[in-house]
DNA sequence: TTATTAATTAATAATTATTATTAACTGATT
DNA sequence: AATCAGTTAATAATAATTATTAATTAATAA
């Protein structure tokens, strides 16, 4: 449809598949979960095709890699700026909407152009605490 | 030495290699960059002693692993409160000693106990930037 | 509408990073 | 010096991701 057609990539039903998937999605899946969520749809997609499409979606910034859990990417389509908590028990990942200034001093930047920068969080979500 | 009998694990040669290099060093290098470093000097090392012992490191909070390279964690052997910026072209990781104040409201916390936060830094440094 | 073409799919192989297994070895304690 | 528990290192296994490529398909132009 012409949300693909503004990001001039082009509209197949298997990448209609993901974005419908990851629409509104708070789950911060991994590449993994995506393609087991639209397998059951989408019975002939392929793990390449997700990362394809992901891939594509990152470089028109509609969907956001998060390296918050290590060993695996996580996936946001949520591009407004807000900020990560992770559950270090479960994994689970929750948005935190808080602006928090950071002003970095020009002379400790090491000559750095800052392009943008990320916070997270980590804790251990209500089910987690109750499981001791 | 009497550092490690501190830390509680065993003195072994590798352990001893591999604390030597780590030891000031600010290049935050990746396993494989241990592994490669250190072998030069002890041809015997493998690959699974580097990834022991960091995990060794690690529990005794001597070591730090930084996921702020997708795909590959880096190590940090100074564990004092500091943050990272990441060159996005070449991979350099510079570090940046600033405080910053990152009060959460206990109503976006969603019920998390919070146990740290880790903030990043993206750009571009010096010599990618001439690079264009 | 159809033909063309350039991008995409999906099967598969390859790669990269990390973890697991285990027999031989070795440092620390007795 | 002997014992033993922890460690090494070779290797296999796993997990996540990227690369390859022939067949397919969406977009565009005739």
């Amino acid at each position: 449809m012409k949300e693909f057609r503004r990001l001039q990539i082009k509209l197949t039903p298997q990448r209609l598949a993901i974005l419908n998937f990851l629409r509104g999605n708070k789950s911060h899946p991994s590449a993994e979960d995506i393609y087991k969520a639209v397998l059951k749809h989408y019975p002939t997609m392929s793990f390449a095709t997700v990362y394809n499409t992901l891939e594509a979606l990152k470089s028109k910034h509609r969907v956001k890699e998060l390296k918050i859990d290590s060993g695996k990417k996580r996936y946001d389509p949520d591009t407004t700026k807000h900020h990560h908590i992770l559950c270090v028990k479960c994994k689970k990942i929750l948005d935190l909407h808080t602006d928090f200034k950071l002003d970095v001093p020009e002379e400790l930047t090491h000559g750095f152009e800052l392009i943008g920068n990320s916070i997270e969080f980590y804790g251990l979500c209500r089910k987690c605490r109750k499981r001791h």
